[in-house]
DNA sequence: GCACAAATGAAATAAATATTCCACATTGGA
DNA sequence: TCCAATGTGGAATATTTATTTCATTTGTGC
């Protein structure tokens, strides 16, 4: 049991962060854990089941009883009321709460506003792209870069930081892929290098780079199967593109967002690595 | 039973407030008195137990339930969940949003089923990060970099595509930077030229690439100041950084999202420039 | 590399809590 | 005043949820 029951246990929340907080560097990996579920999601440990919490914070249920004990509770639920009373009178009047929910609509300003109209443009970039995924334009998309070798990857400018995550992520899947985006000029000559065998993803939005868009058609004419994402049936990567896949982002204060062109390419990665690795089971 | 259940039993406590001032009159003694004591105390509705509630009302713990299917609610536990959504620290319709996003189709399988499981991540770390926004922080940190004569920009791995893009932002934007994250490891030197005119943006996200940490650290004991975004009070980062930003990034199969701070990483630069623009107005 | 202590996961158990049921009371209409 | 419909209290039951236990794993000092 606890070593010091008494000293412990702090009945108010404030006290009970600075306690987690300093105890935190010397808990058991997950105890530790919990330490930091719970201070990043309080509001879940103060409405969610023992249960629930425990599997949101990937541990066993007991474990979340033995952190209490450890904080010098009687168990989960001494130490979930705390996590309540730090909700306790929120929101106490009708008033309050409506002035709070117009606050969030129209009332704030400078850099919050800024901040929130690109979390409104993401979103709707989200959901317009969710109601436009085709699954079989998808799979065919797929079913390429999944039968490359080597995967070459094009974009520059806004849609630079796509495919570094890519990138990163085929890197840690394992699949061999080469970045176009050399500082040093010789993109052309990496390009060409590529055959048949590889595939080529190139991103590209209006107003396209000029680089993506020749890189891209250069890769089509070798004969290199080219998976394209872009915003249009009209931009020139949709011309030379195996299969090109549409991403139409909203915009707010001239940027445009990169959230659904995002997600994509954070479930392409995953998605070929899979195919992959189904592949290779028939085999 | 209650009379008509589909219509009725709301989802956010305003609606509820609303069916229950409607019905009051025209509920017999018991339930009136529930209703009473709900608007009332709804902290003690959202906290207490049916037992402990009931006590208090002075009703029977049946009468709590019956009180709910006559509203509607599949039961007492039903309707508590509305008391306590109250209570969550979300200010946007946040049941509306996740309902939408459990509309979307559920049949789908393969690469779609898994392009949509990363956009309702990212449409979930949305939502959470503009529930969590800050102004007064937000404002302070885009003054510290507002006012920085040239921009350190650090970050890693997962991570790197955010800075990836605000370098490019800025570049627009005329706002002097410099990428820390050259391939040719001089990274070290590069950091050590920032002084106390300039200031850093460090970004990382558990498990905090250790470069990414020691860079800041190594500006900030240099008397450089840091603005950190970074996922938990625990975060290295949040340590050494003069003001840090907090981004909950929802995963899906193993990967997080990047929207949320894909969304900050827009608005920062925008932010920043303008605050500057402001600035040169005054002089 | 071994022995010991500490930590952990998973399942069994205990406790609490919500819900249902039914006998009884109350109300309103003939 | 009686009847039927509706409402109510309280106990019985079902369900959910927390806690304990114990076998297994992991880490640590020698």
């Amino acid at each position: 049991m606890a070593a010091d029951e008494d000293t412990l246990a702090p009945r108010d929340f404030e006290s009970l962060r600075g306690l987690i907080m300093d105890r935190r560097s010397a808990l058991p990996r997950r105890l530790a854990q919990v330490a930091k579920y719970a201070l990043d999601h309080p509001d879940e440990v103060a409405f969610g089941t023992a249960a629930s919490i425990a599997g949101a914070a990937d541990v066993q249920p007991s474990t979340l009883v033995r952190f209490a004990h450890q904080l010098g509770y009687e168990g989960f639920s001494d130490l979930q009321k705390v996590f309540q009373e730090r909700l306790r009178g929120r929101n106490s009047s009708y008033e309050e709460r409506m002035k709070a929910l117009k606050n969030t609509k129209e009332d704030e300003q400078g850099e919050a506003a800024l901040v929130r109209g690109f979390l409104t443009a993401a979103q709707r970039s989200l959901q317009d792209f969710s109601d436009l995924v085709d699954p079989a334009l998808l799979s065919r998309a797929v079913g390429i870069l999944a039968g490359a070798d080597t995967i070459y990857l094009i974009a520059r400018r806004r849609s630079y930081p796509l495919v570094a995550h890519m990138a990163y992520a085929f890197g840690k899947l394992r699949v061999k892929n080469n970045l176009i985006a050399s500082p040093n000029g010789i993109d052309p000559e990496i390009a060409s290098m590529a055959n048949r065998q590889d595939a080529a993803l190139a991103i590209s939005f209006s107003p396209y780079a000029a680089d993506s868009v020749a890189q891209a058609r250069a890769m089509a004419d070798a004969g290199v199967p080219v998976v394209a994402i872009t915003d249009s049936a009209f931009s020139p990567l949709a011309d030379c593109a195996t299969e090109w896949l549409e991403v139409a982002e909203s915009d707010y204060a001239g940027f445009r967002s990169l959230s659904a062109s995002m997600a994509l390419c954070m479930a392409l990665p995953v998605a070929i690595a899979e195919a992959r690795r189904q592949k290779q089971g028939k085999n």
